[in-house]
DNA sequence: GCCGTTTTCGGCCCGACTGTTTTCAGTCG
């Protein structure tokens, strides 16, 4: 059972819980745990054969005594018990927004919904012929809110419809860009999980600092939509032509500060934080902080302050992911963040120099990005093109490439920028590299990643990256560890803990790959692997001049899994970098 | 049902919006 299926079953029981009144609490530590379960960077079921299931935060002795049952039988009589007092044909209309627990159970016994199967199409009919109506506590309006709710659902737009970061970030420019034109708008900023850089986002959060927010909301509403979604007197949400949807939140300058914090999230991250406050007395909102004994509000106009009021030193957006944040802010611990200044290199570039490669070749001269090197203030640069195709080339020819290769670089190689020679070598489906013994001396060093037979399972392709990993001592990078991609492609599933020891072991760095399409390694296995004391390297593996200021999405996932400085190899000198890498 | 740098018992985040409501429950972020 994968953690997904875990995590639905859990917010099930939750749902079932709520429809049958039980202590609201028990129903919040349900939908904690799902959570939970379902952003773990190894599977549930791993973490119970080391018997370290309730080092998972939100699981006590209770769920993980379910959990234990579910993985030696299969299933949780308890569980099971408590879902069968609830008609089946519930749990499928949560899907459906607007639809929570409580509305998806009258609908069901008013409607007389018989199967789970068919019970989105059976309340789709429903709203058509209009026999939601007269529902008690339901009305026209709802009725068409269902209707239009279950269009959405359909068309997939809830969960898949996630953008990556960089798309999300140039529609929120346009359209902070436009706000700030306005006289009124005092300050203008990305909330939510864009400025805390998540690799995916939902919805575009923005918020105006302003004296006159009634001005500001009215000109929003002037920006090009589609859609008008809803509209208060603190902000309005506007669904594009584009089909995102954007949240406009509004606050006076004097309150701004709490206004960031509140809208920044991550939810969990808050929830911690108001509990903290809580305990000094304080109540924490979009408004400020409130003394809960005397009711009074005290305005803060800057994070800053707002978190120093709490007696915590600024806590950077990208932390906030509730992962041990606010206590390392409480004892002065917080990590130093790596930044875009601290970058001396990009090391996985292709150039257009053409070594008949396997995939893609770059579109840019060798010149052209030396250039593009100079103006971003890098001291060195690293050509890594795609080995020569296998499929096409004997050994031999293969080596003769490689020679020719290196005699052209060094050719055309820049007074101004240094450059090391790599190569993006693939690691074939058993593990051995598409690049004979011999060419390795045609290069300093070779990236190493995964570009087919993306499906295998854990153990082939564990001992796969492994063997390939171990096969020259000239392998120092690892290539877009998981292979995924943020839209379309889900990365390989590896043992990473023993992944991690061969790296550790053969100082071997791992890349976070900044393409926008990747951003791989993922913030959270960046988490576990900065823990367990391992190198990384940022590089936008690009194919054009363009792709090269990408750089600041890989230092965004970097930092979103508290790397330093000192955790990335490129952040060295030029020197320091050569003997890393040598 | 979970959790603990004053707690192993007694707490548990906050507010806005919506619709159908004469005062609030449900849902969402």
């Amino acid at each position: 059972m994968t953690n997904l299926e875990i995590a639905r079953q859990l917010r099930n029981v939750a749902a079932a819980y709520q429809i049958l009144d039980e202590n609201r609490f028990k129903i919040i530590a349900y939908e904690k745990a799902a959570d939970s379960i379902e952003h773990l960077t190894s599977e549930a079921k791993d973490l119970w054969d080391d018997k370290k299931l309730e080092r998972i935060p939100g699981i006590g002795p209770a769920i993980s005594g379910h959990l234990d049952e579910l993985f030696r039988t299969g299933h949780v009589r308890h569980w099971e018990s408590v879902l069968k007092k609830v008609p089946e044909a519930v749990f499928p209309l949560l899907s459906v927004p607007g639809i929570g627990p409580k509305k998806a159970y009258k609908l069901v016994s008013e409607l007389k919904l018989k199967r789970a199967k068919t019970a989105i199409k059976d309340l789709e009919k429903a709203a058509k012929i209009g026999t939601i109506e007269p529902i008690e506590g339901f009305g026209k309006r709802s009725q068409d809110v269902i209707y239009e709710g279950i269009g959405t659902f359909k068309r997939g737009a809830i969960k898949e419809n996630r953008m990556p970061l960089p798309i999300a970030d140039s529609i929120a420019a346009q359209v902070m860009g436009y706000l700030k034109k306005n006289k009124n708008a005092v300050r203008v900023d990305a909330l939510g999980s864009l400025r805390r850089q998540v690799s995916t986002i939902g919805d575009i959060d923005i918020t105006v600092a302003t004296n006159k927010p009634k001005d500001v909301v009215d000109y929003f509403l002037k920006y090009p939509h589609q859609k008008l979604v809803e509209q208060g007197p603190s902000g309005a949400t506007l669904l594009l032509t584009n089909g995102r949807q954007v949240d406009l939140r509004v606050q006076k300058p004097q309150s701004y500060g709490a206004m960031l914090q509140y809208f920044t999230g991550g939810k969990n991250h808050n929830i911690k934080l108001r509990e903290f406050a809580l305990d000094k007395g304080l109540s924490l909102s979009e408004h400020g902080i409130k003394t809960v004994k005397t009711g009074k509000m005290k305005e803060v106009s800057t994070e800053e302050a707002f978190y120093k009021e709490l007696g915590l030193s600024y806590i950077p957006p990208e932390l906030r992911e509730d992962k041990g944040e606010i206590e390392a802010s409480r004892s002065g611990n917080l990590p130093e963040l790596v930044q875009i200044p601290d970058i001396k290199g990009d090391l996985h570039v292709h150039s257009d120099y053409n070594l008949e490669p396997s995939h893609d070749l770059g579109v840019d001269s060798v010149a052209d990005l030396f250039t593009k090197a100079k103006e971003l203030g890098y001291e060195y640069i690293g050509f890594a093109d795609h080995n020569p195709s296998i499929a096409k080339h004997s050994e031999n020819q293969i080596v003769q490439i490689m020679k020719r290769r290196k005699a052209y670089y060094e050719q055309h190689k820049s007074s101004r920028v240094h450059y090391v020679l790599l190569c993006e070598v693939d690691i074939l489906p058993d593990g051995k590299l598409a690049l004979p013994k011999e060419a390795f001396s045609y290069v300093d060093a070779v990236i190493v990643s995964i570009h087919s037979a993306f499906n295998q399972n854990r153990k082939t392709v564990t001992d796969r990256i492994i063997r390939a990993l171990e096969n020259h001592p000239k392998v120092r990078i690892f290539g877009h560890p998981t292979g995924r991609l943020l839209v379309g492609r889900e990365g390989v599933d590896a043992d990473w803990e023993k992944v991690f020891a061969v790296c550790k072991k053969r100082d071997i760095a791992l890349e976070i790959n900044a393409h926008p399409n990747r951003l791989d390694l993922p913030d959270s296995l960046i988490f576990d692997a900065v823990k367990y004391g391992l190198k990384f390297c940022i590089n936008t593996d690009t194919h054009e001049i363009s792709g090269m200021d990408y750089m600041r999405y890989g230092v965004s996932v970097a930092r979103r899994g508290w790397a330093k400085k000192s955790d990335i190899v490129n952040t060295l000198g030029y020197n320091n970098f050569k003997e890393w890498l040598l």
